[in-house]
DNA sequence: ACCTAAACCTGGGCGC
DNA sequence: TGCGCCCAGGTTTAGG
């Protein structure tokens, strides 16, 4: 869901769609997922998007930005004339407005923004631009893969830590943008043992992480994402990473390097699949 | 500094 | 059929 690979496939696809319109009007619904005015966006232009971990960041040219969290469930689906008959996921998506779109953007030039969310975790907030960087949350985010997670930063976080390493890189402050499936998936490629205390990874072991965290996702953002929960593009379309994932809900089944039976087990309160055999 | 659990929600899957 | 329960996972908050 959504990880630093699917949030980095809907920024794509609002830099294609949304960016350029004007957005004329906003319906909020439930407002307890809307913080700030929302006629501070009325009347203004999508500059460009910005991506920080898992969050996004819509800019405006009026001073104002929306900064979105679509946590594990939230879609942000974009329809126009040219992209009305794209076959949305039916089992996804469904009708629109359904009754899981909690905010609907009116825009120029006919087109709509829609935020659903079937849980109703996620989050829209409206503020200036500049204040943006100051939320906790995208204050407080961790280098990321693709950015600015060098090697050597990506070194110093392992080798410092005492705690288990799966929940270490899932950490948002310590990395940003790695959760659950891609953790799970990218110790599974390293051969590396979730519970293992992070700094008791060699060198080599810490490498061949930080080779494995940037090929699991990747290889996801050219699938554009994992669709396991609600996850679906800007046009509502489902990623594929779920039919290529390495050890990710896959107890039971048999390690496709070794054989072994995969186990389940919770580790930080979360779902933890790994082949007992070649992680060590 | 580190850990765990609960809270936020809803729908899908399962056992009975 | 259908009820009740568990589970899914991002983040915050509370407490040990």
């Amino acid at each position: 869901m959504p990880e630093l690979p699917e949030v980095e496939t809907v920024k794509i696809g609002l830099q294609k769609y949304l960016v350029g319109h004007k957005i004329l009007d906003v319906e909020v619904k439930v407002p307890k997922l809307f913080q700030g005015d929302p006629k501070n966006l009325t009347g203004a232009k999508a500059t460009g998007i910005r991506r920080v971990g898992k969050g996004l960041i819509i800019d405006l040219n009026n001073g104002y930005s929306m900064a979105i969290h679509i946590k594990l469930t939230g879609q942000l689906i974009y329809r126009d004339e040219k992209t009305k008959n794209v076959q949305v996921s039916k089992e996804k998506v469904g009708q629109l407005p359904s009754n899981a779109t909690h905010v609907i953007f009116t825009l120029d030039k006919g087109a709509i923004l829609y935020y659903n969310d079937r849980r109703r975790f996620g989050w829209i907030k409206v503020l200036p631009t500049e204040e943006v960087s100051e939320l906790p949350f995208f204050k407080g985010m961790g280098p990321e893969p693709f950015k600015d997670l060098t090697l050597e930063k990506f070194k110093k976080v392992i080798s410092s830590s005492n705690t288990a390493v799966k929940p270490l890189i899932m950490d948002q402050k310590k990395i940003g943008g790695i959760g659950n499936i891609y953790a799970n998936d990218a110790l599974f490629l390293a051969g590396i043992d979730p519970r293992r205390k992070a700094k008791t990874l060699t060198e080599e072991e810490i490498e061949k992480l930080y080779k494995a965290v940037y090929n699991v996702m990747e290889k996801s953002i050219r699938f554009g994402g994992a669709s396991e929960l609600n996850f679906v593009n800007v046009l509502g379309q489902e990623g594929e990473y779920q039919n290529h994932s390495l050890v990710y809900g896959k107890q039971g089944q048999k390690c496709p390097k070794d054989g072994e039976t995969i186990k389940k087990f919770f580790l930080g309160g979360r779902g933890t699949y790994i082949c007992p055999k070649h992680q060590k």
